[in-house]
DNA sequence: TTATTAAGTGAATCCATATTCACTTAATTT
DNA sequence: AAATTAAGTGAATATGGATTCACTTAATAA
């Protein structure tokens, strides 16, 4: 039987979706270097030929998720729709990611990533505000068009989208998927829809 | 040199809110019986006459959030307001709790007390229902008076009422304070009386 | 006051994981 | 093909923490 072995750059890749995958499966604790090995197909002393140590890895598993979520909004922006679908069609793909029972919606909010350590809260910001600034462009967008109200900054109507997602996620997760999360997400984005059009900071 | 000694119902108290500061302070992974007896001042096998072991440590910390978050609602019923003023009131309680820097906002939410053991997946999800259901009911209430849309579930708009709080809690303390959380509390609340007002359902 | 019970102690043990290291072997360079 | 480099291995080491246990002593009941 020959033993395939494969070059650093890949191995780094490899160990750091084990890692991801990990994560979604058994949470933040369940991580340990024996099973992402395990899941690689190396022993665990193999892994430290690629990664310094575990918190290197996790590392690279946030920046892993860095790149799916600017991906995930380079999806969207290019898609060519009023700056309100944007954001419609940016909650039905974060809807989508936490029904497929993917990590990044919990861990982008875990804060137990960090664990001690100041870069990795560092890091954990980054992403977050990341994500915050993303939205905030296509928000701006909106008010720039007139279509959005401009009496409140971007960013804090931003955070406010990620309270239609981020509470969901948890409570579904919690629930063991018998929160019904398409309803939630329908509903929510009716508030959310009310509560952003240009009109909504005067009728009442 | 006396030493004073306390019985178990005592010590039982003592041990979970020596938990819960430990948490709040160094977050769930820094969470050990060596640090929680000292805290109390007691030594670490001693801790072992009040409590079977480390995990019903994290379940009497949980029922004390679950008092805690009780008492809270509690506090805000007898208030004797409008049911949504009602949800303004409980709204600044809990930044100043978040503000506080206290654990409870980011705990309710976290998933990484589970750690893999389903009972405590179960207590926290009754902990984060029983809040759904008690904001459920004043929105409840106001949908009766009139001063709430109807044509949406009262979970929902529960649900949504967390958004503003807890995405929030978590951005904070990964900015370690530099995000405008009362700022953004207030902008928040723009936007969600502005979604739940009854009107906001036809007026777009 | 004495006897019993409950709380507290220190040392020992157990265990899960991370990490190191000397060694082997596949892949690549010369 | 020989030499060098990089990847993989297994065994050993290290550590942090939880948990046990035989023993001591304060509190309380008889």
């Amino acid at each position: 039987m020959v033993k395939k072995r494969f070059k650093t750059a890949i191995r780094h890749d490899q160990i750091a979706e084990a890692a991801l995958d990990i994560i979604r499966s058994r949470g933040i604790k369940g991580l340990n270097v024996a099973a992402v090995a395990e899941k690689v197909g190396l022993v665990p002393s193999a892994v430290y030929r690629h990664f310094k140590n575990k918190s290197e890895i996790v590392a690279a598993v946030l920046e892993l998720i860095q790149e799916r979520l600017k991906q995930h909004y380079q999806d969207v922006i290019q898609q060519n729709l009023e700056p309100v679908e944007k954001l419609n069609f940016l909650l039905s793909r974060h809807v989508e990611l936490i029904g497929g029972n993917n990590a990044i919606p919990r861990i982008i909010f875990s804060e137990e990533v960090i664990g001690g350590m100041p870069e990795k809260r560092q890091q954990l910001y980054g992403i977050v505000d990341d994500v915050i600034r993303n939205v905030a462009v296509i928000v701006r967008e909106g008010q720039n068009k007139g279509t959005i109200r401009k009496d409140l900054p971007a960013e804090s109507i931003a955070v406010s989208f990620l309270g239609m997602i981020q509470p969901a996620a948890i409570i579904w997760n919690l629930s063991n998927g018998e929160f019904d999360l398409k309803q939630h997400s329908i509903n929510a984005w009716k508030l959310f829809l009310d509560a952003i059009r240009q009109g909504a900071e005067q009728f009442g």
